[in-house]
DNA sequence: ATCTCCTATATAGATAACCTATATAGGAGG
DNA sequence: CCTCCTATATAGGTTATCTATATAGGAGAT
C-alpha cells in the first residue's frame, strides 16, 4: 500500500531532530536511517531534507560542519543545539496530543475515553 | 499548549468522512462535533470545512442535500457514499501506518519492535 | 429600530510542508 | 565513456490548512 502522503506533513522536522538527538549525522544518512527505522515506510527526499536541514539551521536547532569521508564529497554532519532539545520535547508533546486527538475522534469520541 | 498547526494537515478528511459514517451531519455541526470528541483539541475552522466538503463531493465521497432547519438558514447534509466508505477506510489504514512509523522512529527505531 | 451575537454557508488569498525535477560532484565498475 | 551509488543543493509545483471577508436569518439588548 503506498503511504497517502496527505496524512504526512510537519512531521518530519520533529523525526529529523529526534534522530540527531542520538548523534550527529549527515544528510544522505538520515535519509537512509529514516527508512530504516520506520521499517521501509518513509522515504524521504533529498529535495525535501536538505530545505528542512537548512530551516533548522536558521531556527537555531541544528548546527553544522564539515567533516571529510574516506572517499567521495565532504560530508555536512548536523548537531542538535540545546535550543534543538527544547524544540524537540515541545514537538514530541504536540504529536502525542495530536494523535490521542484523531484517535479520540476515530474510536467515538472523547466521551468514551478516560483522559 | 498550542496545538502546532504544522503537525495538522491531510487528517481532516478522514476525521469528517469518519464523522459522516455514523450519521448525516451539516458542516456547522461537523464543527462542534469535532471539537467535542476530540476533547477540545480540534478548532477546524468553516474556512477550511467548506472547501473540503466540497472537494469531497467532487470526488464522489460524499453527496449533500439540502434541509429546511426550524429558525434560521437551511442546512446543507451531507451523506457518506460507497465510495466515501471505501477510502474512509484506505485513509483509516494509512492512519494507522503512518502513526505506527512515526512511534518506531520516536521509540528508537524498528528494530526494537516486534511486527 | 439598529446593534451585536450566534447560527450557517461560501470564496479569495496567504502560508507551510512536502513533492518532482534538475544540477553539481567524487568514486567504482563495466 | 557510461552508468550507478554516494552526497548536497535549488527551483518550481501541489496540497492542506489558515485568516479575512461576504452573505444571511433569528434572538436579545439598548
Amino acid at each position: 500500500m503506498e503511504l497517502d502522503k496527505s496524512l504526512v506533513s510537519g512531521s518530519m522536522g520533529l523525526l529529523v531532530m529526534k534522530l540527531l538527538e542520538e548523534k550527529d549525522m549527515y544528510g544522505y544518512q538520515m535519509i537512509e536511517e529514516l527508512k530504516k527505522r520506520s521499517d521501509d515506510t518513509f522515504h524521504l527526499k533529498a529535495g525535501s531534507l536538505y530545505p528542512l536541514l537548512h530551516g533548522l539551521e536558521e531556527k537555531g536547532c541544528v548546527c553544522a560542519y564539515e567533516q571529510d569521508a574516506v572517499t567521495g564529497k565532504p560530508r555536512r554532519y548536523y548537531h542538535l543545539t540545546e535550543q534543538g532539545h527544547r524544540t524537540l520535547q515541545e514537538k514530541e508533546a504536540s504529536w502525542n496530543q495530536y494523535t490521542r486527538a484523531v484517535n479520540l475522534v476515530l474510536k467515538g469520541g472523547a466521551c468514551c475515553v478516560a483522559g
